[in-house]
RNA sequence: CGGGAUAUAGCGUAGUCCGGUUAUCGCGCCUGCUUUGGGAGCAGGAGGUCGCAAGUUCGAAUCUUGCUAUCCCGACCA
């Protein structure tokens, strides 16, 4: 009997294999960390892309494009930006190859040296923000709401396939407004945007809230963020939002003239979300016979699988199934039957269960004669026997359940691992020997956030919005804290 | 860039200490027959620069030297 894939908790690569490989690039270990997104894994990037993209849209958002290179020149502009990004970019510094005149093959021509070096883009505000100069002179041209979808090239050190690799599909809006509050209110719809598409197409819970300054993003003023918590108890960033105040303005001298006829420098917003959604949605649902995709956005959401004895028997069958078919597209269902008779129904049975399929229906000669279907639900694993007679009713309210448990389940799960800790003792315990979030008070300074990172590797995902004001006292160094912030050990 | 380990078929591996026929086994792949309601059985078959280069030797996957690459741990991180 083949070995069945059972992954471990600590080991979700396994579950990856079914949407992504790691780029087989082994002659120059440099660009280890790239992945392959597989035909499965890329449908189901494009379903997350067309509903975020129509929730941008209803935001009134436009998409856009800006260049890969960025000159390096425009990277210096923003000082703490460049902090931020200078330890991991690739840079372009040629731009031609000859022959070897040793006849080892091919190398740069040296001649064909850049006079300024090109970085790929870790992220786009520098090239975005060097356009932007150009679109607006006044506050007629304001607000500036434009999105890109692109690919950006970050060089760490230590990758991970989905959570941290080096080339990674995303999205980023870049927005330019009249006021300070404008950009606010700006920050606060989009991360609310992520929150409702995560929450409510990923079946993925989320705590929305403040970075502290430790961990903003290299160049804004304020980060808000979605965090969500993994099966194996740690935490993942799934969005950001950043408030950049002016200071991508003043860097790159976007100005415009105001109502009252003054130069003022505009307020800025950036936001994005990358294929760690897909890290996350992995990680939050599946179990140990595979992948579970919520149905609302599953590249497919129902399988058909016929068993049968003879080729008669699949024509009998294939006659319900063309019916049954047409019924769950005209509900806009996608639905595939697989008839192939290349593989026998029983592996087609796992195939389909690593891949997350929400609902497989299984038809036979016993079905047949009875004139019913076997269902089955990915996301508890039980089968039922149901009529024909309003099967695709039936399979639309059970995708709609489906979608709903799994949030259900996320929820339950997070709650049940969200501690709160008094005592230095209390939290070390939880966060090394229980993981989850541990909600607990701080004193507020960037020092006490550092050792509490080197004693416990616990780093402080949030300041949750609406967090209840309450005294307490800092676990780490006893020093008077106003609320308690969200900590975790993060991927 | 610091510390440790490894490199044998598409994947996972035995053999390396102590050199000796045609390099082991499993998965996967191909062919045939029997099968098909939870990853089928039997029979046959294809697939190898043993990381690269040099050296020692009658003889090297095995010993020596150099190189290259990968993995794990640290600093970084959507």
């Amino acid at each position: 009997m083949t070995k069945r894939i059972t992954p471990k908790e600590e080991n979700y690569s396994q579950w990856y294999n079914e949407l992504v490989t790691e780029a087989d690039l082994a002659e120059n270990s440099a660009v280890r960390g790239c992945m392959v997104i597989k035909p499965y894994g890329y449908s189901l990037w494009e379903n997350i892309q067309g509903v975020l993209d129509k929730m941008f849209k209803q935001t009134g958002h436009t998409n856009a494009y800006f260049p890969l290179f960025i000159p390096k020149s425009f990277f210096t502009k923003e000082a703490n930006h460049v902090d931020g990004f200078a330890k991991e970019c690739a840079v372009v510094t040629h731009y031609r190859l000859k022959n070897d005149p040793n006849g080892k093959g091919i190398v740069v021509d040296e001649a064909a040296k850049l006079e300024e070096e090109l970085i790929v883009r870790p992220t786009s505000e520098t090239i975005i923000w060097s356009t932007y100069k150009n679109w607006i002179q006044s506050y007629r041209d304001l607000p500036v709401l434009c999105n890109q979808w692109a690919n950006v090239v970050r060089w760490e050190m230590r990758t991970r396939l989905f959570l941290r690799t080096s080339e990674f599909l995303w999205q980023e809006g870049h927005t330019a407004h009249e006021t300070a509050e404008e950009a606010l209110e700006e920050t606060n719809k989009m991360i609310n945007v992520y929150a409702d598409f995560a929450q409510q197409y990923m079946a993925l819970p989320v705590i929305k809230g403040r970075k502290t300054e430790k961990e903003r993003f290299a160049g804004a003023v304020d980060t808000y963020c979605i965090e969500s918590l993994m099966q194996d108890g740690k935490a993942l960033q799934a969005g950001t939002s950043h408030f950049l105040g002016q200071n991508f303005a003043k860097a790159f001298d976007v100005k415009f003239l105001s109502k009252e006829n003054k130069q003022e420098y505009v307020w800025a917003t950036s936001w994005g979300v990358s294929t760690r959604l897909i890290g996350a949605l992995i990680m939050a649902h599946s179990d140990n016979n595979g992948l579970v995709i919520p149905p609302k956005i599953a590249p497919l959401q129902v399988i058909i699988i016929p068993v049968y004895k003879n080729l008669e028997t699949l024509e009998a069958i294939s006659c319900i199934v063309e019916k049954l078919k047409s019924e769950l597209e005209a509900k806009n269902i996608t639905v595939r039957y697989d008839d192939r008779d290349t593989q026998r129904s029983g592996w087609k049975f796992n195939e389909y269960e690593l891949k997350g399929i929400p609902v497989r229906i299984t038809i036979g000669p016993r079905d047949m004669e009875n004139n019913q279907a076997e269902i089955f639900r990915r996301d508890t694993l039980e089968k039922q026997t149901l009529p024909m007679e309003g099967l695709a009713e039936a399979v639309e309210k059970l995708l709609q359940d489906i979608q709903q448990n799994l949030y259900n389940r996320a929820y339950a799960f997070r709650e049940n691992n969200i501690r709160r800790a008094d005592t230095w003792e209390e939290f070390v315990d939880i966060i090394e020997n229980k993981g989850g979030f541990v909600y607990a008070h701080w004193d507020g300074t960037t020092k006490t956030e550092e050792m509490i990172k080197e004693k416990t590797k616990a780093t402080i995902r949030c300041i949750p919005f609406d967090n209840p004001q309450e005294e307490g006292r800092c676990i780490l160094t006893g020093n008077p804290s106003k609320e308690r912030v969200l900590f975790a050990k993060a991927y």
